[in-house]
DNA sequence: TTGTACGCGTTATCAG
DNA sequence: CTGATAACGCGTACAA
């Protein structure tokens, strides 16, 4: 009596015709799985000759391998997970970019999530990732994200995490930043040097490491010059374009008026500017400005903006690189490695003051 | 002597340590894994108080459901790809942000891929998708896409397959669209009514369906208005804010000079307005603008550029929602269903006349 | 160099 | 209502 024959071949209800897999190619060839597991992952025990045929049929039966079930076998994909805040602007963008553009290189795929600013959404980001089984996790925290124990459950699974930009301050973690400092520091100095003497800074919320650094760098440039800091003249907001108009209204009820400002971020200067110029103020000649982030529009606007670039694409680059390194070691628990890359100043119009009154 | 108690757990070497997987359930709780199953995919064939210790000992060990595995089972994973051209700027974020908001809604993550304009790149992220498992693939091409194969293995592994935005033309697809050709002649008309005659067209790709709409639009409105177009006055190039720029020099060396432009794009528009204003000529007085897609900086610019808006989340929310249609019956193979989105005219500076030369 | 056998965590099928 | 068992596709000790 002859078996069936026919059922091997089992297809799934109403879906998927035809995925070759692995068992196909052995049975076609007559070898084992094993071999063909071996041909395709270019294995050192297996014959020159074997590994040429499987490759052939392989690629004649256009056989896709199954991340999953490799996944699945080996507790790791080869995905990375990012969480951003957003991806409206240029930074987050050109960042993934960079990401994108390194993981590829060394065969990673990427899966971006977004907060939207939420810490909730953040956590359930983490958890959607982690449930992917991604070989990583590159995360720049939301604005208002101040317990980091969602984190906790990545690198208890053994999970490499690396904090880009907007990082924990109080926590050992691994990070790739800019230098914000010195970057606010270089923005400031500048203005100092246009003959600016009374500039205001518009600053984030107090608890993300971007704005304390800023900050700093801001001081430090005062310092510099041996101008004393006003507390009058710091303005913290969330920094959105209507943050920074009514900051400027704010700045511009001063009985002593001010001559600069730098906002932590190009879209808080964006709203100074424009109160600006709808009380015919000039810039940069009565009040000069300057931001951060080197935004597209900085450039569009009149006067075109002064602005910190952020070295976006290094510094996806940069987390993807880190995160490699701790992919192979997984053992050291708490290798605190923090990259810093270094911003570079644009100087446009905005803060240009002309020879006239340089310096 | 104490029993060692500890070996039970299996260590994956230097990984995840302590993940709970069903059969822990099962076994803390003395029931089988199929019971488990069933108690935690809410399924009929349960006794409702061992759902209860069941759900109950799941939430105390932090059980976390293994989605690889459930895919990898089932052939089907509550991924969804989405592919698009690039992520700068508003419209495809906000699209993006539409996606999300559906799909999680309906207990779909995502993942998003860039093609950077590349079909070479886009074959490729199509392939990381399928071997992701998605459960579909919502997909805007990239420009210089003209062949359309890559997409037969999606479809033909019964994935559901949704285009947004930019579609293939020539063939029988699903589809989320702009009423682009309405969106056009609106604006067209528009600049007609402002007492605009000779209208230039700032047009891309020509193989792009939304350019050839948007070119048909604005042809239309001419012919509404018993205006016979020129060829002379439609320029097509890659709608890059250089091309625009190029563009709008080429129509200045005209000898009868246009009174306004059209672009199929804010970028290209952008780029128009910059020439002129380096040149000194008034817009709109000498020549009206208007773009497409109500970018972010058409409200910086000055004067503030008139445009068209995409309704970008409601693109992205219909393109889930057509996936989820498609998902459940995913027997008919070629229904072509098609979503259209109307625009919407945004009327800025750029375009307004004044009474004084109005009609 | 090649093959055998098992397990990753889940779900579908069938039998009780 | 519950349980045993067999897959899903792949990788890897171990044996041959």
């Amino acid at each position: 009596m002859l078996p069936p024959m026919t059922p091997p071949k089992k297809q799934a209800p109403g879906a998927s015709p035809a995925a070759v897999s692995m068992a196909d190619l052995a049975r076609e060839l007559g070898v084992s799985m094993t071999t063909v597991s071996r041909a395709l992952s270019d294995h050192h025990s297996i014959g020159a000759a074997t590994k040429q045929r499987v490759l052939k049929l392989a690629k004649k039966l256009n056989y896709q391998p199954n991340h999953l079930a490799a996944a699945l076998r080996k507790g790791q994909s080869r995905l990375l997970g990012v969480v951003v805040p957003y991806i409206e602007g240029k930074f987050f963008p050109s960042v993934i970019q960079g990401i994108e553009q390194a993981a590829s290189k060394a065969g990673f795929s990427v899966i971006v999530c977004q907060s939207h600013e939420d810490v909730q959404l953040e956590r359930r980001n983490v958890e959607t990732l982690l449930n992917a089984q991604v070989a990583g996790v590159l995360v720049s925290v939301a604005r208002n994200t101040l317990d980091y124990h969602h984190f906790d459950k990545v690198r208890s699974r053994g999970v490499p995490l690396v904090f880009f930009d907007r990082t924990p301050a109080t926590e050992l973690v691994n990070s790739v930043v800019l230098n914000d400092r010195e970057g606010a520091f270089q923005v400031t100095h500048h203005l100092l040097e246009q003959g600016c003497r009374r500039i205001a800074h518009l600053s984030g919320p107090p608890h993300l490491n971007i704005y304390q650094h800023r900050r700093q760098g801001y001081l430090d440039a005062l310092a510099a010059f041996g101008i004393a800091p006003d507390e009058e003249l710091i303005i913290i907001s969330d920094m959105t374009t209507e943050d920074g108009a009514h900051a400027m209204r704010q700045l511009l009820t001063l009985p002593n008026p001010v001559d600069a400002v730098f906002a932590a971020g190009d879209s808080a200067i964006l709203g100074a500017l424009q109160v600006l110029k709808g009380q015919r103020i000039r810039v940069p000649q009565d009040v000069a400005l300057a931001g951060f982030s080197n935004e597209g529009f900085t450039a569009i606007t009149e006067p075109q903006l002064t602005s910190v670039d952020q070295r976006c694409e290094e510094m996806g680059q940069a987390a993807v690189r880190l995160f490699l390194e701790l992919a192979v070691a997984p053992d050291a628990p708490l290798t605190q490695r923090q990259v810093v890359l270094q911003p570079e100043l644009f100087v446009r119009e905005s803060s240009r003051q002309g020879q006239a009154q340089g310096r």
